[in-house]
DNA sequence: GTTAAATAGTTAGCATGCTACATTGTATCA
DNA sequence: TGATACAATGTAGCATGCTAACTATTTAAC
C-alpha cells in the first residue's frame, strides 16, 4: 500500500523534473554547461534574440534565476549583451557564433533524453500527458482560495 | 505555435512542482511551516517514527535534504530524536505531542491541494496521470521501483 | 513640464535539492 | 582478534528556484 506522499501529484512531478535535470546535467557535463544554462541556450535558439524580462516572462522562471544563467553564459562566451536601439534599459541578449557552434549538440540532448523518458508512449498519449500537466498548472494557478 | 521548451514534459513537470510548492508554502505559512518540512510531517504521520536512512529512502530525498527539515523541526519542537535501543549510529525520528496536534491541519491543507489541482479530473484520470509520471521516472531512472 | 507609476536590469539573501567527505558504530572475514 | 568493508548521521559547499529591494529609464498623469 502506497502512503499518500508517494501518489501525490506534485512530489511526482517533482521526481520526475529531477531526474529530466539529472539527465541533463550528466550529458551536458564535457560541454561545461548545466541544466538550466542548456534550458536558456534551448530558449535563444528557438525564439532568436530576447531581453532578460521577455525570455523571464515566456520561460516562466523569476528574472533573476534568468540572469544567474545568462552571466555565466556570457563569462563562458556563449551569449552576449547589446543595448536596445530605441530603450537604454534594455539588453538584448543573443548567442554568439560560439553559442551557436553549441546549440545543436544541446538540442540533440534534450530530444534524446526526452525520447528516453517516454520509451513506450505513443504520441497521442505524449501529448495527453503535456495537456493535463498544463492543466494541473492551470488549475493551481488559478486565483481561487 | 509552441516552442520546444514549453510542450518539454520536464519543463512542464517542474512548473506543477513548483505550483504545488507555492501553494503548500502559502497555506502553512501561518503555522511556521515550509513547504519540505510539511512533507516530513506527513510522512512521519503515516509512517510513525523513522531513521533518518528510512525516511532519505522511502522519501527518495538525499540524507542532507531530509536532515536539515528534521533540525529545524526539532528546534521548532515539533519532532525529537531518540537513541536506537540496539543501535547506537541510529536515531530515530518521531513527532513530539506538539507535532502530533498539527499533523491533521497539514494532512487536510494538503488534501485540499491536490483536490484543487485535479479540479476537473476523474479519479481513474488522475490515477492513470499518476501511473504514468511514474513510468517517466522508470524510464528515466532506467530501474524498477 | 514636473511628478508619479511602471518597467528593465541587477544585487542580496533564503529554501531546497544535490554530491562529497568526515565521523562514528556495526558487521564480516581471514 | 584485528583489519576492512559497510552503514548511519552529520558537515560543507554548489546549483537553482524564489522574493524583496535598489537604480535607471520610460511612460502616464497632472
Amino acid at each position: 500500500m502506497k502512503t499518500a506522499h508517494e501518489k501525490n501529484l506534485g512530489h511526482l512531478c517533482s521526481r520526475v523534473a529531477q531526474a529530466f535535470r539529472a539527465e541533463m546535467e550528466k550529458r551536458t557535463q564535457e560541454m561545461g554547461l548545466h541544466f538550466a544554462e542548456a534550458l536558456v541556450f534551448l530558449y535563444l535558439n528557438s525564439r532568436g534574440p530576447s531581453s532578460l524580462a521577455e525570455m523571464s516572462r515566456e520561460m516562466r522562471f523569476a528574472h533573476p534565476s534568468v540572469l544567474r544563467h545568462i552571466d555565466r553564459l556570457e563569462k563562458a562566451g556563449y551569449v552576449s549583451r547589446k543595448p536596445h536601439p530605441k530603450d537604454r534599459r534594455v539588453k538584448v541578449i543573443h548567442l554568439t557564433e560560439k553559442g551557436k557552434g553549441q546549440v545543436k549538440t544541446v538540442m540533440e540532448i534534450a530530444k534524446s533524453i526526452h525520447k528516453k523518458a517516454t520509451t513506450g508512449f505513443s504520441p497521442k498519449k505524449t501529448e495527453q500527458l503535456g495537456a493535463d500537466l498544463m492543466q494541473l498548472i492551470r488549475n493551481l494557478d488559478g486565483k481561487q482560495e
